[in-house]
DNA sequence: TTAATATATATTGTATAAAATATCCTAGTC
DNA sequence: GACTAGGATATTTTATACAATATATATTAA
């Protein structure tokens, strides 16, 4: 339970652990989460529970039925498309906002977390690609200022992580997520605010375009989930 | 009690009558909101109080710190700004999807809220002006087919009434609305969905000014808040 | 007097238990 | 034979009780 540490509540460890649980996808989209099940797997009373499931909802990964209770949420394709189309509005916005105040301080943390996905690929860790992948984003819109936002996007970030996670699990296709980073951050510590929006779009679209791929490809096999 | 029987949880009524009184500034920004006093004025334990505090933040209406409480969220022009332009942004794509997929039932519904909005505003009933105007908004995205997209842009209406309810109070700007909304309803029922949108983007423009030269006059009296 | 530490109090967080609700199965009726 | 009513069961929801944490106050030593 050293995660356990890192939180300061019972219920925020908890959602983390479901939350990793769905985007790795342990449970089967529909299936019911009970709370009963859930408190004595991990050995903490349905109250946390309850609060995490709250807020896995909030993110959008479970759906809460009163009286009946808590079902992941579905994939479909439709929401693949929002999803990206969101955030390609919502990512160029804070980029656009947050590069000409990004500080020397804060392309050295970029740079970490970047080396960090590096290493996560070469490893083949593939528990960590979307975390690492969402808080390099998220770092480059550190100086956008606009909470609101930044917290949409991140919940975007967590709802691809769904579905990159399942269907674009292949090393090349993250390695060539790696190498268009790496140019985004370039034009980015160039200052070309706007090439670097284009490219953001571009790069999101790429990822868009992948997924839709292997989306067709995979729910040609198993239809209706 | 009559409210209460159309939840089907306490939390769920709960959550309603705080969002009310976030959104009539009830409580003033900064202000704790403790569980035990919640939960004796409304009767109830703490439970149901805990998972509405829990729903609100998902809203951002309120904050809550592990440990410490919940906290009615700060208001601020950035905030204003940020939210109208996401607005703008995802409401003007949701109308564009959806206006080719209304139906005339649906245009009907529509037109009962109008009038409903129209009512108020002779009554001068000021409480349901906004929940009014973002049930207009919503029925025209009714056919947009964007879960995720129309649960944010709900949010988003509900974030700005909590502005609108204060600083917008007068019967004139919220005429005005209303007949921007006769005419905006006219494009779409003529299938003019381009120029709809357009109208749209305006129709958010024009309350974001208002809220913000009433903003500047409210705020040069008591700033800091 | 000031800083640090211990202690008391208030508030939140969690566990346990009771209440409410929905679902499923059975029996009875049309 | 299909359909409704009633009750048993499983699950969620809420209340109560307890534990943990943070804040404020008082006390002591420098």
């Amino acid at each position: 339970m050293s995660s356990t540490l890192k939180h300061r509540t019972i219920s925020s460890a908890i959602a983390e652990q479901l939350r990793d649980a769905v985007l790795g996808g342990a449970y089967a989209s529909g299936m019911q989460l009970r709370q009963d099940a859930l408190a004595s797997s991990f050995g903490v009373s349905r109250i946390p529970v309850r609060e995490a499931l709250l807020q896995l909802e909030a993110e959008g990964l479970v759906q809460i039925f009163p009286h009946k209770g808590a079902v992941v949420t579905g994939l479909s394709q439709a929401e693949v498309d929002d999803v990206f189309e969101l955030r390609g509005m919502l990512e160029v916005r804070l980029l656009r906002r947050s590069v000409p105040r990004l500080t020397d301080d804060d392309y050295g943390e970029i740079d970490i977390v970047q080396h960090a996905f590096a290493d996560a690929i070469r490893r083949l860790d593939t528990g960590r690609w979307g975390a690492l992948n969402a808080e390099l984003h998220m770092a480059l819109y550190k100086r956008a200022d606009l909470p609101r936002s930044v917290t949409l996007v991140a919940n975007l970030l967590t709802a691809s992580e769904r579905y990159t996670r399942i269907q674009l699990a292949t090393k090349a296709a993250w390695q060539r997520a790696q190498a268009e980073h790496a140019e985004l951050i370039g034009l980015c510590r160039k200052g070309q605010t706007e090439q670097a929006c284009v490219f953001l779009a571009s790069h999101i679209s790429t990822v868009h375009a992948d997924l839709t791929a292997m989306f067709a490809q995979r729910f040609a096999a198993t239809p209706g989930v």
